[in-house]
DNA sequence: TTGCAAAACGGAGGGAACCTCCGTATAGTA
DNA sequence: TACTATACGGAGGTTCCCTCCGTTTTGCAA
């Protein structure tokens, strides 16, 4: 939860006061819930009120409504990565393109949980910098490891590129978004992209 | 343009009227401008202005956002079904395989235009009986005719539907929406679909 | 414990955009 | 030319985003 504490970004500024954060934690939860039950389309003046705060209270810990998607965003991007650094040293016992592979499914159903956050949290991933940016780097970095695995494996052709794959991943997620027969349509195209990974 | 006339669906109605077909297509072509330019966010009330028109006259053409992003969209699904149609008459010449890609990258280039218009076509995409979906399924059948002689021609894995390759297409354009080097990443994409069709 | 300054609270209200409603204007027919 | 179905247009209701600022609270220091 509330992984970001006041120390943020270098300064020695002094921690948050005990109700500022007790409300972020608040805040930040219900935020979550709405997310994965009403996608981006989240009514920042309801949140503020489910969390019992003001609306003013929400705008000072999230500036807008795209930081607050974020915030929501960056727990999930830590937990992709922390998965796909434990995967890598699992790569002795099973198949690194298996592990991709489940790597790259947890993608899926992670990036479908947020679904039309999607707009919102696209900008900020290519944003220079951006906390965002950082995580999705860093969870990034934990697939190429097992991406390089796959390769040397002679699993993976050579020529794949991890960011690439990510990026194709997003797409499957937000192409099937309003799909009727949803989860069988994101089977295939899985299958597709699996399909181009092979040597 | 103005390829909706008033005679819609069965109806046998009196034609629009003159002026009413007049300011229909002026909105109509301020608004492929705007999408042109802005994608899906456009102000309803500046493409009203601009078309010389009362905001109330573009609502009762265009009862809400979606309807008019929709006749924007329609045009270009049509030229997109009438080239895939013509490309099968010249499966004799070239290769299908070529002009399964070639189309299937006109695909990308013309959904890239619309950009974020995505989101609210998606939806539409997948309304059971929409006009957008008839215009859609048209092209989509279209493709599929190509597809089908690539894999006769021993070009194309027989598993592979044109539909999830179509999703796959759109989730490339927006997965690569933002993205700073755009142009190369949604080609490697596009080579790493390609790559998934072979057998 | 008490006083006090920095920090946080919260909601009124400004502004942007969507869309509706209805009195007024006009095209097209008899 | 007169009349009616059709279309026009913009005022204003509604919803949501976000800002501003007077009030309240916290936690440190004396």
């Amino acid at each position: 939860m509330s992984q970001l504490t006041a120390t943020e970004s270098a300064g020695a500024r002094r921690p948050r006061r005990a109700d500022a954060q007790r409300n972020y934690d608040r805040v930040l939860e219900v935020a979550r819930a709405a997310v994965a039950e009403h996608g981006g389309d989240i009514v920042l003046e309801d949140i503020a009120r489910q969390a019992g705060v003001g609306i003013g209270t929400l705008y000072r810990h999230f500036p807008n409504r795209q930081a607050l998607l974020e915030a929501v965003f960056l727990d999930d991007a830590e937990q992709l990565r922390r998965v796909g650094e434990e995967m890598c040293e699992d790569c002795d016992e099973r198949a690194p393109l298996d592990l991709l592979v489940e790597w790259l499914r947890m993608q899926m159903v992670f990036g479908a949980r947020g679904r039309s956050m999607g707009a919102a949290v696209m900008n900020a991933k290519h944003t220079e910098g951006s906390t965002i940016q950082v995580a999705c780097l860093a969870a990034r970095d934990a697939g190429a490891v097992l991406l390089q695995r796959a390769q040397e494996a002679g699993q993976v052709r050579q020529a794949v590129n991890i960011s690439d794959v990510l990026a194709l991943i997003h797409g499957i997620i937000v192409a099937s978004d309003q799909a009727e027969d949803r989860a069988e349509r994101v089977e295939r195209m899985f299958d597709l992209l699996v399909a181009g990974l092979r040597p």
